[in-house]
RNA sequence: GCUCCCAUCGUCUAGCGGCCUAGGACACAGCCCUCUCAAGGCUGCGGCACGGGUUCAAAUCCCGUUGGGAGUGCCA
């Protein structure tokens, strides 16, 4: 176990399920420290109100969505206060026999008055010398020792606290519960956890960590805080206003491949022009000593054209099965059994450059599945609109009857009657794609009709016709 | 209030004293291509927060200012 790395990550502190913004911004940097090296991945929480087990699957699910194998042996999954609570405890209890920690009877009201009253904000160490020992409704706190504290983070440099500044913390509630940060640094010794990565946000805190590691008698681990991700208005990104979960992109439709990408160049970049890597590179490239130190801001747009570049790069077999799960649920527009891979297939090039996430790709196929055709009344309109909408839409019908069924022959038969009437295929085109299609919009139209054949063509430009009067 | 962190195009970034009249990507605009829409190609727009130093030379080092963020719980 002696010299091989324990990486531990650590949540946010405003709570682990949903926060994405430290969340997410982990995620890459757990990944990639992955490759480079054996670590310990824990989740952790003290809070047992949440130790359900959808809380803990959904995490599992995301992890292992983006490549994370919660299976790895590496991995030890999220855990409890309750099943360390014992060591916790025993671990307040040597600090306090070390003199390290002290009792102190004072309510939180209490200490706010005092705080008030002295003009200084925070503890203000009362009980340090009065030998009071443990009793119910006593906390224990940390005797937090003069000069300072150095903290040396890896990708931060060295940074310095006055311990003046900190005031003596609580490690044991009154009611004898150990509180977070105590569970932390305990679990972390007795895991042997040799490297600390989470976000920035809890860089004022780790002197008081390391003070702990050192009191307790062990080395303090490696400290490397990564910046936070952050939404429009520069606030670090939170559950409740932001959208931020990995889930959610997930089920938009973006690819594992794109996300892990997209968020590696959120506070790192690699080498070359491109930005568009392979996973490979990019953890053979990436150190956490050149990680940025600025947060950075979650742009879905990007995240998008980089999810449109990855699917442009899959071979065709590969985008048809990347879609499928979209057109055979509940996320399709028609019943599932109503899809067909071998016409899918047949459209699927087409397809292929025209969307950025594969939630857009049923509504740009509909039109070769559903059993009724729904119109877009605007494009509908708009179509129709022309003098010689219906007339010449009625001409191509005529021809269509008996044209040889292949885009090419289409489109020359559509050329002609345009060519004899004056009007461009770009406008002559709009008619004839909204009575198939239902839009006004999608992809190449003559492939479109040879794949959905004549004699659904036919129809549909029938009921156009009939619909326009 | 106190402590800590941060600061290059709108956004993500390259840059670690001369290669920078600051490079790339996304977004945006225009052109080309074109059966719609895309994709692709080309072009354009746009930035070193400010002020002092240090240096022959500063986006890069130092100090200050301003701005932003986080922490400051018997929360996690």
């Amino acid at each position: 176990m002696s010299g091989t790395p324990r990486y531990r990550f650590a949540p946010s502190p405003t709570g682990y399920f949903h926060v994405g913004g430290a969340r997410t911004a982990l995620y890459n940097w757990i990944l990639a420290l992955q490759s480079n090296g054996i670590f310990v991945l824990r989740i952790e929480d003290t809070d047992e109100s949440r130790n359900e087990p959808q809380w803990t699957q959904g995490i599992i699910d995301a992890l292992a969505w983006i490549g994370i194998d919660g299976s790895d042996p590496h991995f030890e999954g999220p855990y409890f206060q309750s099943a360390y609570a014992a060591a916790h405890v025993a671990a307040a209890e040597s600090l306090f026999a070390s003199g390290h920690a002290y009792y102190c009877d004072l309510t939180s009201e209490q200490i706010q008055e005092r705080a008030k009253a002295a003009g200084k904000p925070g503890y203000d160490g009362y009980s340090r010398d009065r030998g009071l020992t443990a009793g119910p409704g006593r906390a224990l706190r940390f005797r937090v020792p003069p000069g300072t504290t150095v903290v040396n983070d890896e990708v931060r440099g060295r940074v310095e606290f006055d311990n003046a500044t900190i005031e003596d913390f609580a490690l044991l509630r009154g009611n004898g519960t150990p509180v977070f940060i105590l569970a932390n640094v305990v679990d972390d010794i007795t895991m042997n956890i040799t490297h600390v990565v989470r976000a920035e946000e809890h860089l004022p805190n780790t002197p008081k960590q390391q003070m702990l590691w050192d009191a307790l008698g062990h080395t303090a681990p490696v400290w490397a805080h990564v910046p936070v991700l952050v939404n429009e208005q520069r606030k670090k990104l939170s559950k409740r206003r932001d959208k931020v979960a990995l889930e959610q992109y997930r089920d938009e439709g973006v690819t594992p491949e794109a996300m892990v990408n997209y968020l590696m160049t959120l506070g790192w970049a690699p080498t070359g022009d491109t930005e568009i890597v392979d996973f490979a590179t990019i953890a053979k490239d990436f150190r956490l000593s050149s990680v940025n130190h600025s947060s950075a801001f979650f742009d879905i747009k990007k995240l998008s054209a980089f999810n449109g570049e990855y699917l442009r790069k899959m071979t065709l077999e590969q985008f048809v099965s990347a879609c499928e799960p979209w057109l055979t649920s509940d996320k399709a527009l028609w019943p599932a059994e109503r899809f067909d891979r071998g016409i899918f297939l047949r459209i699927a090039p087409h397809i292929q450059t025209r969307v950025a996430l594969l939630s857009e790709v049923p509504a740009m196929v509909d039109f070769l599945f559903v059993a009724d055709l729904a119109i877009d009344a605007a494009a509908f309109e708009k179509a129709f609109a022309a003098e010689w909408a219906r007339p010449l839409l009625r001409a191509m019908r005529e021809q269509f009857t008996t044209a040889d069924w292949n885009h090419e022959a289409l489109k020359a038969v559509v050329e002609t009657i345009g060519a004899a009437n004056d009007v461009k295929l770009g406008k002559l085109q709009a008619p004839l794609r909204v009575a198939a299609t239902g839009r006004s919009v999608g992809p190449p139209l003559f492939e479109s009709l040879e794949i959905l054949g004549r004699d659904e063509s036919l129809r549909r430009i029938d009921a156009a016709l009939l619909r326009a009067g």
